[in-house]
DNA sequence: TTGATCACG
DNA sequence: ACGTACGTGATCAAG
């Protein structure tokens, strides 16, 4: 009778590469734990060892995926209760072994994971993918499989293959190596969504490699046209499932295969780690790749089927699709940032930060950290007594609301203040904007489609949404951004579109006529709601009727209003019972869209957008309160979102129609800039301006302003 | 990772 | 009686 010197790393890892990829219910991977223990077991039942010597090389337990790693542990736990190096083998443990199998096993557990009718091809034979993408077919799912590491430099990702799939049964896996490039696999695609419906996931980032042809060879805006079956399209499962759903956070398409399929999809990261693809197995890449493709193939004809239910198909289609693209194109555009005038700002900014810290530790009498809500508040309400209004869950607030009302108190609160908005400009747009500049001199945001619950765009790493514009300090940024050689910015952005929105929606006679009597809609309503002529609305009137405004907007409460004009709430109330005796249209409308979104669970845009609210269910009062909010806030803001969309859609196109040079390179909610050719200038000022005025037709015009300028902050 | 704060529409 | 304006993203501190 002998030892088994048994290398667990090593033993567990063979067994997960030669076990199907089973999970348990939980997501994780137990089928090189099973295989294992499975194997473990008939060699000891052999009767040839008597006892087990547990090997385990750290090193190599290091190298291996995080999908293993795990189940390395497991497996050693099972093995050796106590943390044994040596284990002598009886009968107890053989049948603890064969419990745990049992346990483990996939029909025990009965976990379905996604499986394929047909064998996965593994091809880099050129004539074998001319003859792949050669295939007659109605509709066929694609994915690219990027490398984990972003490259520096370049949005644009590494490719390390591409799954395809046409009938279900058979997918293909073509490595990107040689001569088969992203590009050359690219242009293949470009060429089938000639006679073939595509789907895929988050289309945008294939856009690199690839333009479908309806976007190839169109030159036409916005059509409201019904969709035919026959047509041949595009369709991407992310931004459907979106639509479906967009209140989820983060869609994955882990998630679409949960929700579509009932599928467990393994997630990538538990494949492959936070390591290059490059490295990893090629029957990984292709196994993790084809499930993808397959779980596309499958559940976009769902998610297909579903929006068509929900009719939203026209959304989909003639908007968020077409969209996507855009948002690529003006990533991928950027914008000129000027490094050298970033870091002056930055310096400038140091200085007077500098100076304010000094000031603060003196008038506080010791250092501290003056970012640390904490210590500012120890400090503030404790060593110092100011009055302290406790605010939030972890102690003082130190926000600048409650700052400001204690400037009067003590000199270093003023400091404060300041400290905080230069810091503010500092660390998040001087030094934080500054690092993403690219080796082309630009700021290449991501614009993400799938994110808002209303359905606007929001813009990350960096955003370029929020750039200060309300302190002339904060709006001084802006004139980093420049236009390149040759160029001006055209700004363009509308004047009071969800208000405008409001005036179509509700249909309220006043409201309509007010934004065919002028312009200045506060004005006009502050007229209305204290009757008073126009040219006698003093100031004070003037600001309250706009804080009313926007507090329709959002959806209004007496408390919000009071907070938001530092007057009490019933003072609040009654402004608010003038403007409704003003715009009675208003508060139907309000009230039968709260109604709707009660009876339906959802409410929705002019063009069909949906957002579903489980809110209005809830046994909470606060709860159902913020649903009501939102049933008023989300058609207004959301058909802002579509309208602007049809705009977007309108210039690019007009753009390309027309032969032109100057592109759109950014979004910011009402707002667009064009980076415009001299000799452009005329004629894209006008075309922005006249699209955006006419993608939709309300009951009220729609207007906007277009500026242009050599640099951010002049062309606002 | 979460909460507080603050930048934008 | 209760605690609230709508929608985002980045940074910093602290657990």
């Amino acid at each position: 009778m002998s030892k088994l010197s048994l290398d667990i790393v090593d033993f567990v890892k063979k067994a997960f590469y030669s076990m199907p990829a089973f999970t348990d219910a939980d997501g994780n991977f137990i089928n090189g734990v099973y295989g294992a223990v499975y194997k473990l077991s008939g060699i000891l039942k052999s009767g040839d060892y008597s006892e087990i010597e547990i090997v385990k090389n750290e090193d190599e337990k290091e190298g291996v995926i995080p999908a293993i790693r795990y189940q390395i542990d497991s497996f050693e736990g099972l093995l050796s209760l106590n943390g044994e190096v040596l284990i002598s083998i009886n009968d107890e443990l053989l049948c603890r072994l064969d419990a745990e199998l049992s346990k483990l096993s996939p029909i025990g557990t009965a976990i379905k994971s996604a499986s394929f009718e047909g064998a996965v091809k593994i091809t880099s034979d050129l004539n074998e993918v001319e003859a792949l993408f050669g295939k007659k077919a109605d509709f066929a799912s694609f994915f690219f499989l990027y490398d984990n590491l972003s490259v520096d430099g370049t949005k644009k990702k590494d490719v390390i293959g591409l799954s395809i799939c046409f009938d279900g049964k058979e997918i293909y896996y073509i490595p990107v190596e040689n001569f088969i490039t992203a590009d050359y696999l690219g242009k293949k695609l470009s060429v089938l969504s000639k006679t073939c419906s595509l789907a895929t996931f988050d289309i945008k980032s294939c856009f690199y490699y690839f333009a479908p042809y309806e976007i190839e060879e169109r030159i036409n805006g916005y059509d409201d046209k019904e969709i035919n079956d026959s047509d041949k399209r595009c369709f991407d499962a992310l931004i459907g499932a979106y639509l479906v759903n967009p209140l989820k956070n983060d869609y994955q398409i882990e998630d679409v295969a949960k929700e579509y399929l009932d599928l467990r999809l393994p997630k990538k990261a538990d494949v492959f780690g936070k390591d290059s693809l490059r490295n990893a197995e090629e029957k990984a890449l292709s196994d993790y790749a084809s499930k993808a493709c397959e779980v596309i193939y499958r559940a976009a004809p769902l998610i297909r089927k579903k929006l068509e239910k929900l009719q939203m198909l026209r959304l989909f289609y003639n908007i968020e699709m077409p969209l996507s693209y855009i948002l690529f194109s003006m990533e991928k555009e950027g914008i000129i940032a000027k490094r050298d005038e970033l870091k002056a700002y930055g310096d400038k900014l140091l200085v007077r930060i500098v100076e304010l810290e000094k000031a603060i530790y003196e008038a506080a009498g010791c250092e501290f950290n003056i970012n640390s809500p904490k210590q500012l508040g120890e400090i503030l309400f404790e060593k110092l007594g100011l009055p302290a209004e406790k605010k939030t869950k972890s102690g003082y607030s130190t926000a600048a609301e409650v700052l400001e009302k204690l400037a009067p108190e003590h000199k270093i609160v003023a400091d404060i203040l300041e400290y905080r908005g230069l810091a503010k400009l500092k660390s998040t747009y001087a030094d934080g904007l500054a690092a993403y500049i690219e080796a082309d001199d630009r700021i290449h945001t991501s614009f993400n489609q799938t994110i808002t619950a209303t359905g606007r765009i929001s813009s990350t790493e960096p955003n370029l949404q929020n750039i200060p514009m309300r302190t002339e300090l904060g709006r001084l940024i802006r004139k980093v951004f420049v236009p390149k050689e040759g160029c001006v910015f055209a700004d363009a952005d509308y004047s009071q579109v969800e208000l405008r929105i409001l005036a179509h929606m509700s249909e309220d006679e006043e409201l309509i006529k007010a934004f065919h009597d002028g312009d200045d809609i506060h004005t006009i309503t502050a007229s209305k709601v204290f009757h008073v002529p126009f040219d006698e609305v003093t100031p004070l009137q003037r600001r309250s009727a706009k804080a009313v405004n926007f507090g329709i907007v959002y959806g209004i409460s007496a408390f919000g209003l009071s907070q938001d004009l530092s007057i009490s709430a019933k003072e609040a109330k009654e402004y608010m019972d003038k403007y409704f005796e003003t715009y009675p249209g208003v508060k139907e409308y309000q009230e039968s869209v709260i109604a709707s979104a009660k009876a339906k669970g959802y409410s929705e845009t002019m063009y069909g957008r949906r957002r579903p609210m489980p809110e209005l269910k809830s046994g909470n009062f606060n709860m159902r309160q913020f649903g009501e909010r939102v049933a008023m806030n989300a058609p207004i803001q959301g058909s802002a979102a579509d309208i602007m969309k049809i705009a977007m859609i309108n210039v690019f196109f007009k753009l390309k129609e027309m032969g032109l040079k100057s592109r759109l390179i950014l979004q910011i909610h009402d707002e667009l800039v064009i980076e415009t050719y001299n000799d452009e200038v005329d004629i894209v000022t006008d075309l922005l301006t006249k699209e955006m005025e006419k993608s939709a037709n309300l009951r009220v015009p729609l207007s906007a302003d277009c500026h242009t300028g050599s640099d951010w902050y002049e062309a606002k």
